[in-house]
RNA sequence: GCCCAGAUAGCUCAGUCGGUAGAGCAGAGGACUGAAAAUCCUCGUGUCGGUGGUUCGAUUCCGCCUCUGGGCA
């Protein structure tokens, strides 16, 4: 228990960047980006990603780690993620984990173990062309002829999570349901600081709306058709990122600029959403309200909860 | 001032040969076991512009009023 973790967490476009710095600062400690878009490299102002000069000196983990044509799952996460926490324990520095994809989030701080369940391209790509062949209800069908407790929790219209499932019992031959069965079951690893940050949802459907238009005029569509170039295409993972794949969709010319920032907004606006619904339900986190432009008076709050958590001396407080 | 067309969900509109209504978009809630910014599930009551009349019953038919387009002076 003695091994201390803080987590900043929320939806996008809510300010977790300018925050995580600014604790870290105050804990000379560093941050771990657990975010599934900023790993890739060049892709830097769709994601939103940090700039050099917005560090602060504050080092930062975790991003740029790949190129946009290459693999990068939660379990890569999760592995790297607790290397470097394991460092910067060993340096006696309490890590400081800041970012939005809350699959990568829980694979840390909660009891998930991926390393017996491998995954195998050619398999998807099999069990892909049986659905397109045989239909959905056949391959859900077969799901549960060998798992049916999975089968029973996933949608038949989930394809993916259906394919997912079947792989991990040919791979194995263990139903996939058997493996991490204590999802949603906490570690014992770490003492956990759990921060999320929250806005009033107007304002920050505002603040995305405002931001995307700010990407465009930061050099987004260019940024897209460089990737193009250097021979990254729409079918690679990394490209079906929010502010990628509709500005794609525009490049291709299967519908107009303003169609594609409508689309990039709304899509934004849900994905913001989905992450509400995923921190939520964690009980575990202590919410913190963020206005549109004083963010100082959040992190004096922060800095509150910190001191009454014992995590704040006198000279830094 | 006159003529015509509208006024129905947050928006755009459909519809009810008179029995109090439904699409798209927007939105809301939820799930999440190596693709997770991915993938998937669920959710539509609104003085049918106001007011009087006809009617057992009006959002629907008729009159008047208000507002919005367009046209003519």
């Amino acid at each position: 228990m003695e091994n201390k973790l803080i987590l900043i967490v929320g939806p996008t476009a809510v300010g977790k960047t300018y925050i995580s710095v600014k604790i870290a600062k105050l804990l000379s400690s560093e941050v771990i980006s657990a975010d599934s878009m900023q790993i890739y490299r060049y892709m830097d102002i769709g994601t939103a990603k940090i700039r050099s000069e917005e560090k602060e000196n504050v080092p930062h983990h975790l991003i740029d780690v790949v190129y946009p044509d290459e693999a990068f799952t939660v379990s890569d996460f999760k592995n790297s993620a607790e290397k470097l926490i394991k460092e910067l324990h060993g340096k006696n520095k309490i890590p400081i984990i800041a970012g939005g994809t809350g699959l990568y989030v829980n694979s840390l701080i909660y009891d998930l173990n991926f390393s017996n369940t491998l995954s195998d391209p050619d398999i998807r790509s099999d069990l892909t062309a049986y659905c397109d062949t045989f239909g959905k209800e056949a391959l859900h069908q077969r799901l549960e002829t060998i798992d049916p407790v999975s089968a029973k929790k996933i949608h038949m219209n989930n394809v993916k999570r259906i394919i997912r499932a079947i792989e991990v019992y040919l791979i194995t031959g263990k139903p996939f349901s058997e493996y991490n069965p204590n999802f949603r079951v906490c570690t014992n690893n770490y003492e956990l600081i759990m921060i999320g940050l929250e806005m009033q949802r107007d304002l920050l459907y505002n603040k995305i709306n405002e931001r995307v238009d700010s990407m465009i005029d930061n050099g987004l569509i260019e940024e897209v058709s460089s990737l193009l170039k250097k021979g990254y295409g729409r079918d690679l993972i990394s490209m079906q990122g929010i502010g990628y794949k509709e500005i794609l969709m525009y490049l291709y010319e299967e519908i107009s600029l303003d169609e594609a920032l409508h689309l990039l907004k709304r899509n934004t606006r849900r994905f913001a959403k989905r992450q509400f619904t995923w921190f939520k339900a964690d009980e575990r986190i202590k919410w913190f309200e963020v206005g549109l432009s004083d963010h100082e008076k959040t992190l004096e709050n922060i800095k509150n909860y910190l001191h009454e958590r014992g995590l704040l001396n006198e000279t830094n407080y």
